[in-house]
DNA sequence: GGTGACTGCCC
DNA sequence: ATTCTGC
DNA sequence: GCAGAATGGGCAGTCACC
């Protein structure tokens, strides 16, 4: 620790000069790079196609104008492109409209208004268009039928990776899952699991056991270097995957032999490996297989950053699932015009689009969506991939509000409701009788489950909890009225306290067990609060209101006092009932509201999109209200990914005036803008200081300290949503808790108070104080002081 | 059998 | 979880 | 406004090690 403390403080200039070439490439490029690069890569691939000879086949005739007049000649002078391409400038406009190939003939039509997604303009999707035909761009490429090589897929992710605009990214995307359709289609799961960094449906559970410690351990290894190097390189870097491949080619050529080429299969049949390796001697054999792996990545190319990278679960390419279903929707219905000699329509792309962002929404299981893609054709997607109990959905999300008033602005002239938000875990609950004689569609999915019944608990990531909520799981059949025989609920799952008849903390729903769950020994009881059903007797709900489906819900359920609720809800519209509606629920224990509209199609459940149409409203959301502290910063940690070259997160503390110390309260690493964290690395460098203070007041542990520690000199305001009793942060320890001190749930950076010194900082009697009172609110030792200034 | 480091997943 | 940012 | 990527506290589970 020392040492690195050192590195960063004795010698800053050169440090930083070190740090500009890992910066810069962490920075997006300008446009000018950007050309340039896709120019080398192109080069490069030509270069390579040549000596593999013909292969033209191969190659994508979507990136000419026309199959036929493959401009195979190396200059993608723009020029030449141009008569084709330049025909439709800027008024061209909502013809191509995503899409991404359609220079030529997309039917003009006449929908220009309805549109989705005006803020990308059609003209700027011209243009992009236009630039990347006209740079004719090769891509990677192998011989038809044979295993996608990893290099390809690490190619793509080079040319996404480098361009911070959303539409290449798009296009580079979908190129790549183009040319696996036509060349390996049945890899194409394999490459969209990648490309997603999954293993599998996150329903599925499987779980690489893999940190950064281990991969560290793996670099270090397997190039053989000292595990502070790489850590030391890491905090420069500030990115282990690029660490990683530095560290590979600078590795002694010893051994001559060329290792053989990685493939797509290979990587994700030993990530497989590493997450099943379990028991004794688990994490070398982790590290073992990682250690292969690295040691067949080419030490050209991209292949061990992005294996590193995959396994740190942080691809940082500014690509993720949303936009590959997008990408995977173009690239089957390029495809599958292909076959017919022709090329997708603007309205067939969106089309696709829209079918496999529905589809996978509501079944998000590429397991079963890609073989029934390529199987049936995406038009048929939805014959074969339909909502189902036992598969989880993706859940609808809500933004947050920052004034009570936005809420009247949203949803004027709007019927909504507002409904307490709870404080636990969101659960979907999924139910087929055991004798259910309905009969369920035949899908894409094994039906075999449905027949025997089915009893389920998803969380809001799609993981399957039903290990750990038997005590749920038991008694869904005494929540419902007769005639139901299947369902699928989305809840909130909340501890109870069967004694006092009220919910419990967060942090004691967290203490349940998670597997082994035995119900006679479950020690946190909870109840469920139910707000939507999305599925009732076989049929799916979402595109109905919500007035429609919580009438649905209210008529097919009862309420068991304890254990099953429905979420308590409020139709009024005016501000004041919305205000006391908050308060109400934040003296139950809630953490606010969330504010629903109830009538029209946009009430309709749309998982995980237009989620404007909830929002929710806590009160340290809203400006001026909420508890916020000043603290001290007295450590910080080193940037990653993004934050590179400046502090990341820093560690402040609170003041102790009787014993004069500082206690440490919590870490904190959002709130700021780029330009602030770079104030902050500034300002902050010149109080560096080798070791805590004897008066700072922190945990003990390498684990906890940071990586590097200051005078107190800065005071920040600090907003938070909660005080928590904490195991490892200090401040007022001994005043509410003799062996804990208090933490904050959700801090986030306000702004700095200039006008405070570090002694002026929140005491920890005010900490205790505050932590005391929020404990009599939510506590309901009620009338001790609930009266809250709004 | 206990402890601490690490990981994944809740928020 | 919260927040910021480029498109 | 979307989508992505920075980052928070804190719990149970797993494994290494004593």
């Amino acid at each position: 620790m020392a040492s690195i403390e050192e590195e960063a403080k004795s010698e800053p200039e050169s440090e930083s000069e070190a740090l500009k070439p890992a910066k810069r490439r962490r920075r997006p490029p300008k446009a000018a790079e950007v050309a340039e690069d896709m120019q080398k890569v192109k080069i490069s691939e030509k270069e390579t196609k040549n000596t593999k000879a013909k292969k033209k086949e191969n190659e994508n005739p979507d990136l000419e104008e026309k199959p036929k007049k493959s401009k195979s000649s190396p200059k993608k002078s723009p020029k030449k492109v141009s008569p084709v391409v330049k025909a439709e400038p800027i008024e061209e406009k909502k013809n191509d409209d995503e899409a991404p190939v359609s220079d030529s003939e997309s039917p003009s039509s006449s929908e220009e208004s309805s549109l989705k997604k005006p803020a990308i303009t059609a003209a700027a999707r011209k243009q992009v268009q236009a630039k990347l035909v006209s740079g004719g761009h090769s891509y990677p490429d192998w011989p038809t039928g044979s295993p996608v090589p990893y290099a390809a897929l690490c190619k793509s992710f080079s040319l996404i990776e480098n361009t911070t605009k959303r539409l290449e990214k798009l296009q580079h995307t979908s190129l790549l899952l183009r040319q696996v359709l036509r060349l390996t289609p049945n890899e194409l799961l394999l490459v969209v699991h990648l490309m997603c960094n999954k293993l599998a449906a996150d329903f599925e559970g499987i779980e690489l056991g893999i940190g950064e410690s281990l991969l560290i351990k793996a670099i270090a290894e397997s190039c053989g270097r000292a595990i502070d190097k790489i850590k030391s390189d890491h905090n420069q870097i500030g990115d282990l995957g690029v660490v990683a491949q530095q560290s590979r080619s600078n590795q002694s050529t010893l051994m001559f032999h060329k290792p053989k080429q990685l493939t797509v299969a290979r990587v994700h049949d030993t990530f497989l490996k590493i997450a099943i390796t379990s028991g004794g001697g688990a994490q070398n054999g982790k590290v073992s297989l990682i250690k292969q792996l690295l040691a067949s990545a080419a030490k050209e190319g991209d292949e061990a950053k992005y294996i590193v990278r995959a396994l740190e679960g942080k691809m940082r390419l500014g690509l993720a699932e949303r936009t590959i279903e997008v990408a995977l929707s173009q690239a089957v219905v390029t495809w599958e015009q292909e076959k017919s000699d022709k090329k997708p329509s603007l309205a067939q792309l969106q089309e696709a689009e829209e079918i496999l962002k529905g589809v996978y929404s509501e079944l998000p299981s590429f397991e079963v969506i890609i073989p029934a893609l390529i199987e049936h054709g995406i038009y048929n997607l939805r014959q074969y991939c339909r909502m189902q109990p036992g598969v989880p959905l993706k859940p609808m999300l809500a933004k947050p509000t920052k004034a009570i008033t936005e809420v009247l602005d949203k949803f004027e002239n709007k019927t909504f409701t507002c409904e307490y938000k709870y404080d636990g875990e969101r659960s979907q609950i999924h139910f087929v009788s055991k004798t259910s004689k309905i009969d369920y569609p035949k899908t894409a999915v094994d039906t075999n489950k449905i027949d025997k019944g089915v009893a389920k608990i998803f969380s809001r990531n799609s993981e399957d909890l039903s290990k750990k909520y038997p005590d749920i799981l038991g008694v869904l059949d005494s929540w419902i009225k007769p005639g139901v025989e299947s369902f699928i609920l989305d809840c909130e799952t909340v501890g109870w306290d069967k004694e006092e008849k009220k919910v419990l903390p967060f942090q004691q729903l967290m203490t349940r067990k998670k597997k082994d769950v035995i119900v006679e020994d479950v020690k946190v009881k909870v109840c469920v609060f139910a707000f939507d059903l999305l599925f009732l007797n076989g049929k799916p709900l979402v595109k109905e209101t919500l007035q429609e489906r919580r009438r649905l819900m209210y008529e097919s359920f009862n309420e068991i006092e304890g254990q099953f609720s429905f979420a308590k809800a409020m139709d009024g519209n005016e501000l004041e009932q919305i205000q006391s509606f908050l308060d109400e629920s934040i003296k139950d224990s809630c953490e606010g509201l969330m504010v629903k509209m109830l009538l029209g199609s946009e009430s309709s459940y749309e998982p995980s999109v237009r989620s404007i149409n909830w929002l929710k409203i806590k009160k340290d959301y809203l400006a001026g209200v909420g508890d916020s502290l000043d603290l001290v910063v007295v450590g910080a940690y080193f940037g990653r990914g993004k934050r590179t070259s400046v502090y990341g997160a820093f560690l402040l503390a609170c003041y102790n005036s009787s014993k004069q110390t500082y206690e440490t309260i919590c870490n904190i690493g959002t709130g700021f803008s780029e330009q602030v964290l770079e104030e902050h690395y500034k300002a902050l460098s010149e109080h560096v200081i080798d070791r805590p203070k004897p008066y700072y007041s922190h945990s003990t542990g390498n684990t906890h300290a940071p990586d590097v520690w200051f005078e107190p000199k800065m005071v920040w305001e600090v907003k938070t949503a909660d005080m928590t009793l904490s195991p490892k942060y200090r401040a007022a320890e001994g005043l509410v808790d003799s062996n804990k001190g208090i933490s904050l749930r959700f801090p986030r950076f306000l702004r700095i108070r200039d006008d405070k010194g570090p002694e002026q900082a929140t005491n920890a009697r005010q900490v205790a104080e505050m932590y005391r009172k929020q404990e009599s609110v939510g506590g309901g030792k009620k009338g001790v002081d609930d009266d809250f200034e709004y």
